[in-house]
DNA sequence: TGCAATAGTGCACACATTTGCATATATTGA
DNA sequence: TCAATATATGCAAATGTGTGCACTATTGCA
């Protein structure tokens, strides 16, 4: 394998799999986070809070920083801003990543 | 939706994410490793060390937690143990997260 | 057999991230 | 307008994980 197709073959695989975007994804309280709001819909945070064991201000990061990933998306309605899972957008991101291993599995 | 139901979409979240398994790979260190192995083959620790920024030692720990997750597969040749990531494995993972997570969308 | 090479481990320190309190900042509804 | 409510942020402490050194253990080869 030359110099060439090593850096091909590494960019390909950060290409494939979108680091940040799974690193962020998969921490235990964010997906605890993920799980409430799939099971219980459009939340605000302070109901989320509510629920789980951290600080109101803890689900607040957290959230923000999922909202950037686009993991959730967010909507106010008077003083709330209910958050949301993008379920779908997690799923084509897994199914983008898988559709681009299969590829990978044939050329690295 | 009742308390039934949410436990059961809860469980099902659960199952159709291997968390530790996932957790366990997006890691900056292991990705690194990951890629160094998808692209040269089956190395030893030495070897891998040589390669990338950490001591040995370090190199030996990640390696092992990702042996214990089936990420990496490891054989012995004379004085050295040759580690390999298991690409296939790691694809089938994502396959089998990918077809839950669409199960999921129709159901919770 | 012994020694050189390779891998694994105990330990303490470094580092990044999470956490919760206190407080600030918005913003709405009365 | 202003009190009430919701969210965001500064900060320092806590936590968990990663890290490298020193050392031990293992084992295959000369």
């Amino acid at each position: 394998m030359s110099r060439d197709e090593e850096l091909n073959c590494s960019n390909e695989i950060n290409n494939a799999i979108d680091f940040d975007f799974y690193k962020t994804l998969f921490d235990p309280v964010r997906i605890e986070i993920i799980k409430y709001l799939a099971i219980y819909g459009a939340k605000n945070i302070t109901e989320i809070a509510e629920n789980l064991p951290q600080d109101r201000s803890v689900i607040s990061r957290h959230l923000d920083l999922m909202y950037r990933f686009e993991i959730v998306s967010k909507t106010k309605i008077g003083r709330n801003i209910y958050y949301e899972v993008n379920s779908q957008m997690i799923f084509d991101k897994f199914k983008l990543t898988t559709d681009q291993l299969e590829k990978l599995l044939n050329s690295c």
